[in-house]
RNA sequence: GGGCGGUUAGCUCAGCUGGUCAGAGCGCCUCGCUUACACCGAGGAGGCCGGGGGUUCGAGCCCCUCACCGCCCACCA
């Protein structure tokens, strides 16, 4: 198809899409070895959330790095995933369909989910599972069309979801083999609750959130003299198991080993010494409580002290008191049992002031509160029985193993790592991977029953791995009758499923085939290239590189790329809080995906971003910039099999030269910004000074000959720059190409740094100097740039000299000059116009 | 509390191992409807490179220190 007379963006987006999809532009070649396949593990983005500009950001980032290596000429497997498993889901489907799960109700075939607000309708587990896949499967289509027009170049035929069938079976082989290793492992320990999502929550699922509270002075006896000690949860005065303080301090160390009786529920507990009690904290005197926070546990567990249980699941306090509480105990623990948290922090408070034991009034204070990532209410400590897998928190030997394959990680950019080694160095216990949810990957383990029908959880029964995926709550385990479910002597299934990084921490082994497709994994195993968030480097990069070492024992990926934040223009990460989210769709239909896409590109590896869209119009620009020169130069005429003879066009095609090893460079290096940058630098000089000099030759104007060369130099540095520029402006390269040439331009190979022999760039800075003075004369005369001058004298060394006459006659075209003048001598060189 | 980034023209950002490194684009101003493009072209003005010390013949670039901004980690008394 020949260029159209007046060249347009306008449909490009939807035309080459629908075509790249019906001639497979980018599926993966299957048959190519190893070596020549680029792998690519893509994140399963949440779909339960809205597509915004951050995802746009950091896609086309690896978008740009795909093509490049698809040009190369690597088979690029580049599959996309769906994350859609696990309590994002769940809530959506809450308030999209308002319902919600108990599984206590039986299954009702004929349940239909209305759109909708007010009470939230209870459904059955099944009946909540299936409201769940529905509503994924309108958020994943949604979402398929948002990266179609955005063109990334990810093979369709790939994709995959984390509750899909390849994906459950995975995560529930690679658990079973955990198990069998001894690396999954069933405790009974403290953990962090979640009260409203009533499940247990990992470590890397916390933040800390600044909150504010009233800290008490609470008023203690140690042989009968007064202590006071400060907290901000006396609610948890009736779980007070001890007091401490440091050994180094010199007020207090004299209360080591003796006994402290606790205010109004008069429970004796020793007084200890431990070195995380700060003597310049509160009273310096701090009791510890099972569980208040994360270091009562440490305590707990490194003085060895009892377990006095005071909060429920639900976040309130026990309806009977600890056993530890005498009768006074008792009688004032009454006043508290079964209230809200917060309802018994008031009480106990007035408990305590009207008892004489407040040591003074209440000070507001502001502290860091652990909380979900995803919740609103801060995080109890309750003790529970709970799947761990081994992270080498507990383990040196695995602790030194996964830093060691941080090191032999090539991180972009380098610093990066840096986050990774905190987190491990940091770890303060294994990976907490059940979770009390519905739509899951089951634990694929059941646990016999005894005789009175209770569950043996010392003993579970691991399914066979040729049954997966399974769902232990349908299926009967191996040997057992779906009979025997529930009753004595029988089994019971594993009610729980896996966090969802349990399953994400595997995407490398589901998207290349492992154990289920070795031909493929042969091809595509290890990965090349990580692409993902830096505020999931303690998440998702942390677990697959634990997953792979105990697994596979080594790197899932050779290169991990960070992207960094897309801020709003005032700086401030974007958020839907915040409501300061840009819509890409949006952006689309106003600047082209290409403009998008050129604003991304500009975005450094892990360097924070700021959503401009001024940026996005001169990418918009640049893509409309394409077509009109393009079309010039095509205009130009054909240009036979000539080699361009001119040294100005030597001289230029050196220049390009030039570009085409920085950019490649640059993208080996997965630096697709300096690549552009060096791009469209050689684009624009490109359009404002080569072809502008070499216009009149180009038209023929100064005879066949340097018309040949002029329009050989043309086309050979269009077609160069139009690969160059195809990682970042997919649609407007392509539509260009297929202008002049057959087949799509992102299968065509990356140029080569081929220099003519002998030719010297500098001339083009010369000759471009002397062009720069005529147009300043021009501008200045307030003239036309079509207007002749008269006399144009350079003066310089006679080398610059002679290489600006090289290029006279295109000179004196270009700029309609009548006559030149030339002065030979030592300095800068000198230009003087003359009308 | 520890750590990692950042602070360069009004705005968004480049400036590699210290010596044409004071740059680009946007915005702004002026000029120009030139047969690729007015969704354009040409030209111009704009900065004591966050502050303060130091090293050096010479420092946006190295060292120390302070101040802001962002983020990560941290045991919430």
């Amino acid at each position: 198809m020949p260029a159209p007379d007046r060249p347009t963006l306008d449909g490009v987006e939807q035309r080459w899409a629908r075509t790249w999809e019906e001639r497979g532009t980018y599926r993966f070649d299957r048959t190519r070895p190893r070596p020549e396949v680029f792998s690519i593990d893509t994140p399963p983005l949440t779909v339960s959330g809205s597509l915004h500009i951050g995802h746009v950001f950091s896609f086309t980032h690896t978008d740009a790095v795909a093509r490049y290596q698809r040009m190369r000429g690597r088979a690029v497997f580049y599959p996309v995933g769906w994350d859609d498993n696990g309590l994002p889901t769940e809530r959506r489907a809450q308030t999209v369909f308002g319902v919600r799960c108990d599984p206590s109700l039986p299954y009702d075939p004929a349940f239909e989910p209305v759109n909708g607000s007010g009470r939230q309708v209870p459904v059955s587990r099944r009946n909540f599972i299936e409201v769940c896949e529905r509503l994924r499967d309108t958020d994943e289509k949604a979402f398929e069309a948002v990266w179609r027009r955005l063109g990334l170049s990810v093979d369709w035929s790939l994709v995959y979801v984390t509750i899909g069938e390849r994906a459950r079976a995975a995560a529930q082989r690679a658990f079973l083999r955990n198990l069998r290793r001894g690396e999954a492992y069933l405790a009974e320990a403290p953990t962090l609750w979640d009260v409203s999502f009533q499940t247990a929550v990992a470590q890397a699922e916390l933040e800390d959130r600044p909150t504010r509270g009233l800290a008490q002075r609470l008023r203690f006896l140690v042989d009968g003299a007064p202590v006071e000690v400060e907290t901000t949860r006396p609610e948890l005065l009736p779980a007070c198991v001890a007091v401490l303080v440091h050994p180094d301090d010199a007020e207090h160390r004299h209360l080591v080993g003796r006994t402290a009786r606790t205010p109004l529920f008069d429970v004796e507990v020793p007084v200890m010494a431990h070195h995380l009690a700060r003597p310049e904290r509160g009273t310096g005197v701090v009791m510890v409580c099972t569980f208040g926070d994360l270091t009562d546990v440490a305590w707990w567990r490194e003085l060895s002290l009892p377990t006095r249980v005071v909060v429920t699941r639900d976040g309130r306090l026990t309806a009977t008191p600890p056993q530890a509480l005498g009768r006074a105990g008792r009688g004032a623990y009454a006043q508290l049992a079964g209230r809200s948290l917060d309802e018994a922090r008031r009480r106990v408070v007035e408990m305590l002031a009207e008892a004489g034991d407040l040591a003074g009034p209440a000070v507001a204070v502001e502290r860091p509160v652990k909380f979900y990532e995803q919740g609103d209410r801060p995080l109890e400590i309750i003790t529970g029985r709970q799947w761990y897998l081994r992270n080498g928190s507990h383990d040196e030997g695995l602790r030194d193993r996964l830093i060691e394959r941080g090191r032999e990680l090539s991180w972009h950019p380098d610093r990066m790592r840096v986050r990774y080694e905190n987190w491990v160095g940091g770890l303060q216990g294994d990976w907490l991977i059940s979770r009390q949810r519905f739509f899951g990957v089951p634990i694929p383990v059941w646990f016999p029953l005894d005789g009175s029908g209770r569950p043996d959880h010392g003993r579970p029964i691991p399914a066979g791995e040729a049954d997966l995926p399974v769902d232990p709550a349908t299926a009967a385990p191996p040997g057992y009758e779906e009979a025997r479910r529930g009753v004595p002597g029988g089994f019971a299934a594993d009610p729980d499923v896996m966090d969802t990084w349990a399953t994400s921490s595997l995407t490398p082994q589901i998207v290349c085939g492992w154990e289920s497709d070795p031909d493929l994994w042969e091809r595509t195993y290890p990965m090349d290239l990580r692409p993902q968030g830096q505020e999931i480097i303690r998440t998702w990069l942390f677990s697959s590189v634990l997953r792979a070492e105990l697994e596979l024992g080594g790197l899932p990926w050779r290169n991990a790329a960070i992207s960094g934040w897309v801020l709003d223009p005032d700086h401030k990460k974007m958020s839907k809080s915040k409501g300061n989210v840009v819509v890409p769709i949006d952006l689309f239909e106003r600047y082209g995906s290409d403009a998008v896409r050129y604003w991304a590109a500009k975005g450094r590896p892990g360097s924070d971003t700021t959503a401009d869209e001024g940026q996005i119009r001169v990418g918009r620009r640049l893509a409309i910039k394409l077509l009109n020169a393009s079309r010039f130069v095509l205009a130009a005429g054909e240009a036979g099999e000539g080699v361009p003879t001119e040294a100005v066009d030597q001289a230029f095609l050196t220049r390009v030269a030039g570009a085409v090893a920085e950019a490649t460079e640059a993208f080996e290096d997965y630096d697709y910004t300096r690549a552009l940058e060096v791009t469209e630098q050689l684009f624009w000089s490109f359009c404002d000074d080569y072809l502008e000099l070499v216009k009149s030759r180009a038209y023929g104007d100064l005879g066949p000959e340097g018309a040949a060369s002029a329009r050989s130099t043309l086309r050979r540095s269009l077609s160069t720059l139009l690969r160059l520029l195809a990682p970042f402006l997919p649609f407007a390269t392509e539509e260009v190409w297929s202008w002049w040439r057959e087949g799509s331009i992102h299968l065509a190979r990356w140029p080569e740094p081929d220099a003519p022999a002998g030719a010297d760039a500098r001339m083009v800075d010369d000759v471009v100097m002397v062009l720069a003075a005529i147009r300043r004369a021009k501008t200045e005369a307030r003239l036309s740039m079509r207007a002749p001058v008269g006399c144009v004298r350079v003066a310089g060394p006679a080398a610059v000299l002679d290489r600006v006459r090289a290029a006279l006659a295109d000179l004196t075209a270009a700029g309609g000059v009548a006559s030149w003048d030339w002065t030979p001598r030592g300095g800068e060189p000198a230009v003087e116009v003359r009308p």
